[in-house]
RNA sequence: GCGCCUGUAGCUCAGUGGAUUAGAGCAUCUGACUACGGAUCAGAAGGCCGGGGGUUCGAAUCCUCUCAGGCGCUCCA
């Protein structure tokens, strides 16, 4: 379809450039030419408002410029397009020819798992950090919606020829997992009989801090009380980090999320790059001390206030260690890094931007997207806090199993995920658990799934019908000739395009509706129309050919999202 | 107080650089042929696109003000 667009756009231009040379049109030159989708098919294939925007520049009427336009574009010249007409208040309705059609149904059955991919990323190396939840607890349904979108925009960067990975940063280190050991050591002694302890400020209330703790008694019983306190605890963050990781990791697994690398902040702090970091500060005169603190100068860099990065007890602020890791982000070579992170890491953006800059990376090398966020209501409507502190969220494992209890466990995880991925990104989306599991079942993805179902049902039949394979070339593509074939086929053109702008607009949830909208053409068009056909094989093996065209879109746009293809269901 | 996000049908949401008649799904109502799978299809109903003002021949879309909700502005991460 983008190929399409630039000719026509050549045609159209040079049609004004002509009208220009008659004295027709009162404009210097041609401009660039907008397009715009039709959105019913007696608008024609594709649609252009240039003689609206030509209007003012040219002091005339649009529909009188569209007349022009349309005087001298030579039809019979450019095979591409069949038919041209004006309509409303200037439009250019313009009808594409069916030679335009059968080649994009040869394309996508040459393409075939590849059709919709291109190359423009020609291979650039592109890092995706998404989730990097702390080893702190249970991954929840925000994280969900984070892996479920960072997963699927690394296969669309694929996809348009990025060289994309996921990277998940794994905060070791630092004050949460200090609480963490600290939380699972007042559980340990207490389950050990020690009364009158407290989760501390900021600590891990969870019941699963309470379970892991009873775990390393059972297993070890009370062995680890002879340490000191400081060696326990620095033990006990030990085991939690990777108890918790490793349940992560199984969530993701089990959400179809691999990720190609795992960082440690604290392999980024024992590498001595955040000292490196202030030395780059302190040279370029970025840092200051006050109080007993080493301050940043983010007022330099257009921010309101300065931020401390070294505390008075001589411990680096998140910040440090959080630009070292961004510093070996570019050092291990990659063009652009994307940070998928959560509205609460708002007033983090521009800080960590500004000292990306500081570094001297190029302004555009860290882009930051905020996913935004998931509430979680309850059936009056009402909004529950989650705080992984205090202990209230819901799993995104909890919520596969429920899902899994309505659904299967075979559509469970395709069920969360296009519940996910259909939103965009800044949707601030309140979950109702009752209602999501309970509508499991009028999900929309089994609506695209049973249209790919069908493909391959139809061509069940066909084999038990005698049908053989017909290579396309073999095959009378005229006898397409109905609304609906001419339909579904333009739309299966749009899908390149779409993958595209979504890859390039960060806008995941353009797949599943575009799937929806393809879908939504074919199971009209089967109920309509019969495509096996006694009486009309010749037909039959056309209509054969456009259900394979269909089945493969509808295929290779829910592997980009992570979704199965069912042949049957 | 400042910054970011959101406000579209009863509910959940689309709406690509302004543009031909604002669209889906769910819910509601009415229908579907002994035919390739009824997880489907055909149809009905449902809207001052939060509100005011502005730019434009034309605004859900751009600008401005305003109302409502969420989030962020820590020597927490």
């Amino acid at each position: 379809m983008d190929e399409i667009k630039s000719e026509i756009s050549k045609i159209i231009k040079n049609a004004i450039q002509d009208a220009i040379n008659a004295n027709e049109l009162p404009i210097t030159t041609p401009p660039d030419i907008p397009f715009s989708p039709t959105k019913t098919p007696d608008h024609g294939d594709i649609a252009t408002p240039i003689a609206l925007g030509l209007a003012k520049s040219a002091k005339m009427p649009p529909r009188t410029i569209a007349e022009i336009i349309h005087k001298y574009v030579n039809l019979e010249k450019h095979a591409i397009i069949s038919d041209l007409e004006i309509a409303g208040p200037g439009f250019i309705n313009i009808y594409l020819s069916n030679e335009w059609f059968y080649d994009t149904i040869r394309n996508i059955i040459a393409e075939r798992q590849d059709y919709g991919k291109s190359n423009i990323g020609s291979k650039k190396k592109i890092q995706i950090e998404f989730v990097s939840a702390n080893p702190t607890g249970p991954l929840n349904i925000v994280s969900g919606r984070a892996a479920a979108v960072g997963d699927t925009l690394v296969n669309l960067l694929n996809a348009v020829g990025y060289d994309a990975v996921r990277e998940f940063y794994v905060n070791d280190a630092g004050g949460q997992v200090e609480r963490l050991g600290q939380s699972i050591d007042i559980r340990y002694r207490q389950t050990l009989g020690e009364n009158n302890l407290e989760i501390p400020e900021g600590g891990y209330n969870g019941e699963y801090i309470t379970k892991f703790a009873k775990e390393i008694v059972a297993d070890d019983s009370d062995t680890h009380l002879k340490l000191l306190d400081d060696e326990r605890i620095s033990l006990f963050k030990e085991k939690g980090i990777a108890h918790l990781l490793g349940q992560q990791k199984n969530t993701l697994d089990r959400f179809g999320v691999n990720f190609d690398v795992w960082s440690s902040e604290q392999a980024i702090r024992d590498s001595g790059k955040p000292d490196e970091i202030i030395n780059i500060f302190r040279e370029k005169n970025y840092l200051y001390d006050n109080e007993g603190a080493t301050w940043f100068k983010m007022t330099d860099f257009g921010d309101d206030k300065d931020c401390v990065v070294i505390r008075s007890n001589s411990e680096y602020t998140y910040f440090v260690p959080d630009a070292a890791y961004h510093l070996d982000k570019h050092d291990r070579g990659f063009t652009k890094v994307i940070d998928l992170l959560g509205p609460d890491h708002q007033g983090h953006i521009t800080r960590l931007k500004n000292f990306v800059k500081a570094l001297g990376l190029p302004d555009d090398w860290l882009e930051i997207d905020i996913i935004q966020q998931v509430n979680l209501v309850d059936s009056e409507g009402n909004r529950q806090d989650m705080s992984k502190r205090q202990g209230q969220f819901y799993t995104l494992d909890l919520l596969i199993d429920e899902l899994a209890e309505s659904v299967g466990e075979r559509y469970a995880v395709d069920v969360a995920r296009y519940f996910f991925l259909m939103r965009a990104n800044n949707t601030h989306l309140d979950f109702n658990i009752e209602l999501a599991v309970t509508q499991a079942n009028e999900n929309p993805v089994f609506y695209i799934q049973y249209a790919h179902a069908r493909c391959c049902s139809i061509f069940q039949q066909a084999r038990e019908q005698q049908y053989r394979i017909k290579p396309v070339e073999e095959v009378n593509l005229e006898l397409l000739g109905e609304p609906e074939e001419h339909a579904l086929i333009r739309k299966a053109a749009d899908f390149p395009s779409v993958i595209l702008s979504s890859a390039e607009d960060r806008e995941v949830h353009r797949i599943p509706h575009f799937l929806h909208e393809l879908a939504g053409l074919f199971h009209p068009y089967y109920n309509l129309h019969r495509v096996l056909d006694s009486s009309n094989t010749d037909r039959s093996y056309a209509r054969l050919i456009l259900v394979d065209c269909i089945q493969t879109v509808l295929a290779n746009g829910l592997n980009l999202l992570g979704i199965s293809a069912p042949e049957s269901m």
